[in-house]
DNA sequence: TGTACATCAGTGAACGCGCGTTCACTGATGTAC
DNA sequence: TGTACATCAGTGAACGCGCGTTCACTGATGTAC
């Protein structure tokens, strides 16, 4: 492969981190520009950093432990777009609406990198059955990184329980996991679904959005 | 490649269409089997159906025009799951519930059909592309196909229609495309995210189900 | 009824490709004395 | 201050693999005379 910019400078001692940095930068890059998360590969990674593809293993045991590190970055930054969003909102209605609005624009302006974390075959889980596949009595270092996906829904749990504190009896309060599940899956519809047929005619965002948040407030609150 | 098992009996004069519905056949036996509708290939085909790999360019042109007709038949069985669900609904309101459930229940039992369908890059829309991209007035065989995909949700307009028709104050009956937009959208999201997601400890369908339709149902039907 | 011939379902071998991963190595950087 | 040495970031070449696709072909089946 010939160097055409060989603008990449050797890492100092001490420094050799800062290549896996730039590791999932460059993987991140890629799945912006390219249409497809396939083509993301140990190779390709390589070229935009300007290295050899050995020089990944450095930093990274294989491709699923390098894909998973990227797919904890994108949680990491899915979670913090929602948590900037809700901070505008005035009331808890009003702040899943906006965590909805946000997390359906996150999926749509990163369209492969969604489709990394929440269309495709679990990283994560596949790394977890292969490890345990080798080693039966495994103490996952991977298993914490559950809770790193999970910071989103946490958040959504906390919200959902605002939302269900304005239902003044509790015996029309709905049970507040069953109830995230649900929110999480309406805006994963519309967001997964777009993403897979961009060329069917879709009714604009909002309107999609609000035929699905409409009927929950309305339910969640009702007072029949 | 050694033939152990030479079962296949060459196909007689102007039965040479045998194969395709073989081909085919053993394309959705390796989608059941294998857990990677990945590995779907070319040569997985044929050695399942006991031929070598350039008979299969007797039936398709590309794997792509392969996997388009893959597609047609996943669309058309779940099509008419949907339908023979609806046909037992008491109103029409049951008659979504029904198939509601019917479509959740066919992408759990076939998760790699439906991947490759609803969750994978749009088989359909890239050989539009292409075939564009080689022949700029292009007269699709393929656009026609757009139809086969969206009988299901030709259906669906039509169970909507029979709910809207249910609200008595036109003012306040939704429109007919978004609303079934929504309802789409909602039950992919629950069926995508437990294909992608199947460790999350999902609460049971019908819960979840139900927190989708009881709302929209009062929503649609309200009298305020 | 027998034979020459056309048809066409399917074969066998090969192509070039990009992939993940391995191995023994190089050579600049920093450290010990 | 100078030199021998250990460290370690990154290289170069190669591995074996499965893939989609092509090409010239074979040989059983049916047809025309």
């Amino acid at each position: 492969m010939a160097r055409l910019t060989p603008t990449r400078l050797r890492a100092r001692r001490g420094e050799g981190e800062r290549l896996r940095g730039e590791i999932l930068a460059a993987a991140e890059e890629l799945l912006i520009e390219t249409a497809d998360s396939t083509a993301v590969s140990i190779r390709a990674i390589a070229e935009r950093v300007g290295v050899t593809p050995p020089s990944i293993y450095r930093h990274f045991a294989d491709k699923d432990h390098l894909l998973l590190a990227v797919c904890e970055e994108v949680f990491a930054r899915l979670d913090s777009a929602l948590e900037s969003a809700a901070q505008k909102a005035s009331d808890p209605i009003d702040e899943l609406l906006r965590k909805g609005r946000a997390y359906i624009e996150f999926g749509l302006a990163f369209p492969e990198h969604y489709r990394l974390v929440l269309m495709r075959p679990d990283v994560q889980a596949h790394l977890l059955d292969t490890a345990q596949a080798k080693d039966p009595d495994f103490d996952s270092p991977i298993a914490g990184h559950t809770m790193a996906q999970s910071n989103a829904f946490e958040h959504l749990l906390d919200t959902v329980d605002r939302i269900l504190a304005l239902q003044p009896d509790p015996s029309r309060r709905e049970d507040r996991f069953a109830t995230a599940t649900a929110i999480w899956s309406a805006v994963h519809g519309i967001t997964s679904l777009r993403i897979a047929k961009p060329q069917f005619p879709w009714p604009p965002i909002d309107v999609h959005l609000d035929l699905i948040c409409k009927p929950m407030r309305a339910y969640l609150l009702r007072q029949d």
